[in-house]
DNA sequence: TATGAATGAGTCTTCATTCAT
DNA sequence: CATGAATGAAGACTCATTCAT
């Protein structure tokens, strides 16, 4: 057994060496020009050996994106505790924010630019977002706020869903726009901009009461 | 005589058809996967047609950013004319938002996808971005509301980064995980949400004071 | 009548700035990336243009090889003009070989590159080679340089096929390893060698008695 | 043990069998029509097999090239070695000739039809063409004929790259006028044109003391 | 388990050529 | 006479994938 053990750990280990591998070409190298041989040469496998870790690249995106998710779970709910519900709703959304900039790659995959084909066929059902867990963070963020009484009273639901599409607009327009830019545009100082953004959501979630769906 | 105009606007239909179909498919395929060849097939032409009206597979793209852009000035232009500067600033908001949501492929193309290597090398200078007209707009909408004293004052550059970025957060995000979801996701009424977000933000601008970049 | 003239004129003269746009973007940019097109361009009228003054490609190439043909057969002729026999042949010799360096790719492609298929079509019968007049006046010039004594008696027409093989080489080599070098080798500076050249052959000439073939 | 040694002769023999295609391709056809697919279509291989064993087209070329290269120096050296210098002299010449006539489409791609932009990068720099070994040959040949004083005194280079002209002639003007004709030339006998052009070489090199350049 | 070899389908692009006008 | 529009065939090359070993 202790054969077994061992070689169940060294599969592991090549599988994670794989996704690792992979990883970083998203990063250095963009989502669109990552191909199988191209992580087979990184990992010094051949590209045969791939496919006995992984039944298809989609499913290979897949784990990656799942990875992601977890990751992103993990970094958001850390930041969060916080005694103050506000401040940690605050730090929350700035983890968030933080995530997508420094994973870019992974970011617009995860959120943006991964259209149907790619993805679908794995998820296209009525599976719950596997990011759905880090929503619920966001969530119960909100309620604790409003239950506290930082926040004034409203649908937790659309606040929750409004504070993610603005914090994700700021990640998404920074990482395309701000770090691939494509021609001139006069951006102010990221870290100000962010910093601002988060003033002016807060200062929205405070001033605002947002009622629910009629 | 006759025969040069019609010849003229054949041209431009063809054109034109071309650019649809390639916007579509960035729909429904995702940006990466459109071809030339895909796109011959679908308006029925042969590829090398395609060369006769875009040099190059990179001027093709370009030419759909700009008519996205030139469109999207339009609408956002004339929806923001308003006696009441806050009112017409919140038009133009949603107008933006609209424009996206009507035109999701363009959208997604011009603000999320396209990357340094994929745009003509010519625009990946200091050009000014093709789309900073739309943002005038914004930047001055925001400026006649702090100079009318409707919104406190505050940095209007700042402001406006912050609006983009929120507004884009709202636009894509709906089209990305809304109208093209990959899992389930307890999405409120797009409506909802849209005018939410908006009284959100709007919120956050009459009672937040964003300064410039220290 | 006078239009009919002028017309023929016309026509002429369009054919005559076709085959010296094609023979310039020879000599500019090599025989094949010569393209219809290019040429069209070149002489600012439209590919299909070029269709009513040439059947083929391989027609239009032909024309030009027939050209420089006739070029390289009165330059030759005209430089072997001279009292002294055996200077004459020097000269017309040298002639040669200037002629090729100064028209390398039409050099090139009338006497080695053109192979079977681009020009076999028209030429592969029987007709004598369009190149044969120039040979007729080597060949006459050795047969005087014999006749008069200049020259030791020997077979004509085997001195002339050896002595062509040897200023073709001259040539040829000098077009395409001298001029258009792919890697390092110490040549010596062209004029010398070319001298050098026929020096060596002329004292061949005049110490050899070649038999004809037995 | 067994099946890696075999495995990497089939490797070793399809390797071949491309470079053979292509030489092939390049007599039948020339250089300019011989592309991948038809190169693979002969092996009845895929295109992208034959990425497998060259890196490029311009891999493939130079690959062809080295080995014509290599072939012709064991065979010009062998053929030299004789006691009497200028006897092997001209064996050495006589075997240049003859392994030209009996590879021409090598021979052509070699010293013929290659330029600038169909070369490999690597070697457009000034690394020594790879077929300069072949010239020490003929380079040492002639000293030692000087030196032994069966040819008079001269300039040693002078006279090599004159002699290397000289036999560049005879053999490609063999190849492509005699073997590929494009039309009617009264070529005498190949067999008396060989020996001829040596005799008359021979001839020029005795009676002649080539001088170094000035 | 791992892989070397092979490939079919696809990528962008250019070309010579035709034909209705 | 001249051409604008169109295309089929071909160019080099890359990729995800399979399969025998």
């Amino acid at each position: 057994m202790g054969v077994t053990e061992r070689r169940a750990r060294e599969k592991e280990a090549l599988r994670h060496k794989i996704l690792e591998a992979a990883s970083q070409l998203f990063l250095e190298e963009g989502f669109e020009s990552v191909s199988i041989r191209k992580i087979a040469e990184r990992i010094e496998y051949s590209p045969a050996t791939i496919y006995l870790y992984f039944k298809d690249k989609a499913e290979l995106v897949n784990a990656i994106c799942e990875d992601s998710f977890a990751e992103l779970l993990e970094v958001v709910n850390e930041a969060s505790q916080d005694p103050d519900p506000l401040h940690g709703l605050r730090l929350g959304l700035r983890a968030y924010i933080d995530f997508g900039l420094s994973h870019p790659h992974h970011y617009l995959v995860v959120f943006g630019v991964l259209h149907k084909e790619q993805m679908a066929d794995e998820h296209n059902t009525l599976e719950p977002l596997p990011g759905i867990a880090a929503f619920e963070v966001l969530r119960s963020g909100v309620r604790s706020c409003i239950q506290s009484g930082v926040l004034p009273p409203g649908d937790p639901e659309t606040i929750s869903q409004c504070v993610w599409m603005f914090i994700h607009g700021v990640t998404s327009l920074l990482i395309t726009n701000y770090e691939m830019p494509c021609g001139y545009f006069p951006w102010l100082d990221k870290e100000h901009l962010i910093e601002s953004s988060l003033d002016l959501l807060l200062a929205g979630l405070k001033n605002s009461s947002l009622p629910a769906q009629r």
